[in-house]
DNA sequence: CATGAGTCATAACTCCAGATTATGCCCTCA
DNA sequence: TGAGGGCATAATCTGGAGTTATGACTCATG
């Protein structure tokens, strides 16, 4: 990490708009009556992010403005910043929304941390207006919910389906054994087998997450899970301690991604393991999903 | 789009960063200290924010301060915005870089839109320090730089490597052929074959881009591409038009991932044409990279 | 050419979000 | 029982970002 709080050096998010705004209608003016600003102030704003940048985005004429390279650049990973926080805005409007929603969705925590937002913001776009509550928790807590007619549609990710629940596979995740790259295991030439694994002590979340449940099943012919290295209350907290070398652990792909991109963590191969699982909607068997519900389990599967 | 800007409804990055201090230290005094604030303004950012989003999202105790079940997933939502922050944050940084820096990148546009940004957060977290600039172009552009020993690295996503050169394979790609969901290929049971494609107009970035090249070879014993239906200076503005209705286009998955997932797009298979791409670092060859160019070498493939 | 409709920049003023310091209460632990 | 860590409230300050008003420039057009 830089000294300097990463809020000092990159733009925020009205001025990240801004400047998609302009790229897109090509006119300072345009976008600033578009984001609801005056003319002078979205001049202003675009100037000091240039300052701030030190680099020229858009090049100003009298006929209208257009990106320069570097803006085009700038352009396109601040359409990151933004779409990720429009999944944060989505996600959080669910999280806020109250019994009377349109759409009461339960999920497991592996979905709605990383697939969810996603899925309500294509919703918003599809049927904006569309109202959604959104409530978290194991598949246990899901399936009560939906049993009780207190939400309309649930997401599970383990392996059974609940009893009196009906469901369709909306994704495909596999579990992945990880360590940090200073690990033994990171060095070997030979796939890990799965006896070695059940064996091994591992950091793991509380007893009763999908993701545990999934293991132990899967290593049930070798006398399933060893006695947890470490138990830890979620997701992160797991990764963190993997990362700081506390030891080895199995995590969703999803939950994984930039760190063995960046290389902070290291996927370790199972030879005679297959640790995919489905992740599933699910509703009351004979409630087939209608409305709201109907168009959301409509976006999972394209 | 709901009407009221996002950055109303979105704290802003030290609100995020300052959220995911508490999350990891378990105290608003040690976040703020953290974060370079008072305790004070950590306690009212912190309650700003759950009046914002309407949700309590830390418990408060005498002894520290923990998540709720509602605040860990929007720190979860909240990572994900800040990590995109991070990236832009890389890429400004290398973008400003001067020509003195000790790491001189030149990259093609695809690579340092989608891919760059990443490798550099990974390279800053590894080698704290490095100094690196960038430049992008097209693959021309950058053997050029090479050439002229201007760049000490370079990435590209032609076929062929250019004259002088030598390079690694880092990753690959893949062309994908989309329309509207509502075009009439949406609506196809039979894969498109290669001849179908060669014969139609499509909407295409100016000749030059690498994507257009791969694709006229790919298509060259089929007669190669049909004179486009539009050119387009940038990607984004090809995916708005395809997005609008305006007719096919090809383009790299690593540039349409969101829009396939949230269903803007609809990928169409052919049949029998293999449109994967390698994306490659360059060198001139005889130059192996060293020092700085080589850990970001290392990086791009774990 | 003169004019009007675009564009963007500059200037002067206002205002509030978010910061600070100072302080108090609560709990725990030695 | 006092010390220390943790959080909240209160009073105050300030700078960034907004606003309106205006001017300069370019271009299409009658």
């Amino acid at each position: 990490m830089t000294h300097g709080r990463l809020a000092d050096r990159v733009p925020d998010l009205a001025a990240l708009e801004l400047l998609l705004a302009v790229a897109r209608l090509g006119s300072l003016g345009r976008a600033a009556r578009e984001t609801g600003i005056s003319q002078p102030a979205a001049s202003g704003r675009i100037r000091g992010m240039e300052r701030m940048l030190g680099v020229a985005l858009v090049e100003r004429s009298p006929r209208g403005s257009t990106l320069t390279d570097a803006g085009v650049l700038v352009t396109d990973w601040a359409r990151r910043v933004v779409e990720a926080a429009e999944a944060f805005d989505a996600g959080a409007e669910a999280l806020r929304g109250r019994r009377d929603s349109r759409l009461r969705v339960a999920a497991s925590m592996t979905i709605a941390e990383y697939l969810l937002p996603g899925w309500l913001v294509a919703l918003r776009a599809r049927r904006p207006g569309t109202a959604v509550s959104l409530l978290a928790g194991n598949s246990a807590a899901v399936a009560e919910r939906l049993r009780a007619g207190e939400a309309d549609l649930g997401f599970v990710e383990g392996i059974a389906l609940p009893a009196g629940l009906s469901g369709a596979v909306v994704a495909r995740d596999r579990l992945v054994v990880v360590t940090a790259p200073a690990h033994p295991w990171a060095r070997r030439r030979a796939p890990l087998d799965a006896g070695e694994l059940a064996v091994t002590p591992l950091i793991l979340r509380e007893r009763g997450s999908g993701t545990r449940q999934v293991l132990d099943a899967a290593l049930a012919a070798h006398g399933g899970l060893a006695e947890p290295l470490l138990e830890l209350a979620s997701t992160t907290a797991v990764k963190a301690a993997v990362v700081g070398g506390a030891g080895p652990s199995v995590l969703s792909e999803l939950a994984i991604g930039e760190e063995l991109a960046s290389g902070r963590l290291v996927e370790i191969p199972v030879g005679d393991l297959d640790l995919h699982r489905a992740l599933r909607a699910v509703w009351p068997t004979g409630h087939r999903p209608t409305g709201p519900a109907r168009d959301l389990l409509g976006l999972t599967r394209p």
